[in-house]
DNA sequence: CCTACCGATCGGTAGG
DNA sequence: CCTACCGATCGGTAGG
């Protein structure tokens, strides 16, 4: 059945999983070393430090978030394809690396000053690219003329809240979730919805 | 200047601060002692054990929720009006409660199983009654005819996640982030905001 | 609420 | 990756 050593990169991918389901302080090295069958002094032949761990994984989820900015915004068409490019991107995301993202969002601030701050600078980069997107929208008509800030505040609270309630053995779909997120952000809920798309 | 002696309603309310600061792996019995002027062994005067202050400040949370909810519930009027008060009550809990919130909705998962079962359902209620809303309102007109489970969903997701970015000091008050978070719901961004609300 | 302490666990290391 | 270990810190307690 192969070789039983882990790779580093098996090490931060448990590190990630852990992370996510007990956070960064309900992880031990011990508890680590148990999901990948060593025991916890082993790692360090691996790794550097704990830390060094969560670093790695924060960044992978920033990089992941990052690229669907890049494709958000080299996206043609209207401020609502780019839009609907940027909700799909950002759910695939999610969707496909529940653990990584789920550390990003939730243990980011146990990183030491400089870290933590490097991410918050990634994030106001991502929030600001959502901005201009809707800002673009408000001028080409795809959407109303009063965006600002707090809708984009509002779009990624919806987002970002995906990795607190999805199941990836559920119903819905990356597919089928983009869309729900996509009408709910362009129509809401209100009765609106029925006078203006007849059929 | 009175007494320097804490009560326990002060040694849970400085647990809820560093538990939504730093949270509960991350709060040490000193750092807590620390922050009341005592020794982490004297904490033991005031309260049976760490998980205990974290019941406590959890409870806080599940009953400010629960009784938003049942606000919302008796409000007279149409399936919007109980929205409005959902979502009015909802973000003054979280504005005026930002260490009890932050806590019950961040570090509940450390709780021991039956605890933690009991939150879960709290949140289920929670949930069940802005599905109800949602459902009468999808009757009476007040909402469009598809709204379901995801539309609440949505909704939670950007209340709950006001905890995250709201700032006291900040220039939105709660007044403004109840009429911003109603707007969004009902009508969303899309251009159609503009043709349905002439002036 | 302090003094003085307990056993357990933590992140991490030397040497192989 | 294991053996064997280190100092530090943890939640908690007895006795005052």
């Amino acid at each position: 059945m192969g070789q039983a050593r882990n790779s580093r990169a098996d090490v931060v991918k448990a590190a990630g999983r852990l992370f996510a389901e007990r956070g960064y302080h309900g992880t031990s090295m011990r508890d680590l070393g148990r999901e990948l069958g060593l025991l916890g002094g082993s790692l360090y032949a691996h790794v550097e430090s704990k830390q060094d761990l969560l670093v790695e994984v924060v960044q992978q989820g920033a990089e992941l978030f990052e690229a669907v900015a890049s494709r958000a915004l080299a996206t043609e068409g209207t401020a609502a394809d780019r839009l609907r490019a940027f909700i799909d991107g950002h759910v695939g995301v999610v969707v496909d690396n529940l653990d990584v993202v789920r550390t990003y969002l939730n243990e980011a601030r146990v990183l030491d000053d400089e870290h933590r701050a490097r991410v918050l600078e990634a994030r106001d980069r991502y929030e600001a690219v959502l901005r201009k997107i809707l800002a673009d929208g408000a001028t080409d008509g795809s959407f109303g003329p009063g965006v600002d800030k707090i809708d984009a505040i509002f779009i990624l609270s919806i987002l970002n809240a995906v990795e607190r309630w999805y199941d990836p053995e559920g119903p819905v779909d990356r597919a089928e979730l983009t869309a729900r997120v996509l009408g709910f952000v362009l129509d809401g809920i209100g009765a609106g919805l029925v006078a203006r798309r007849p059929g």
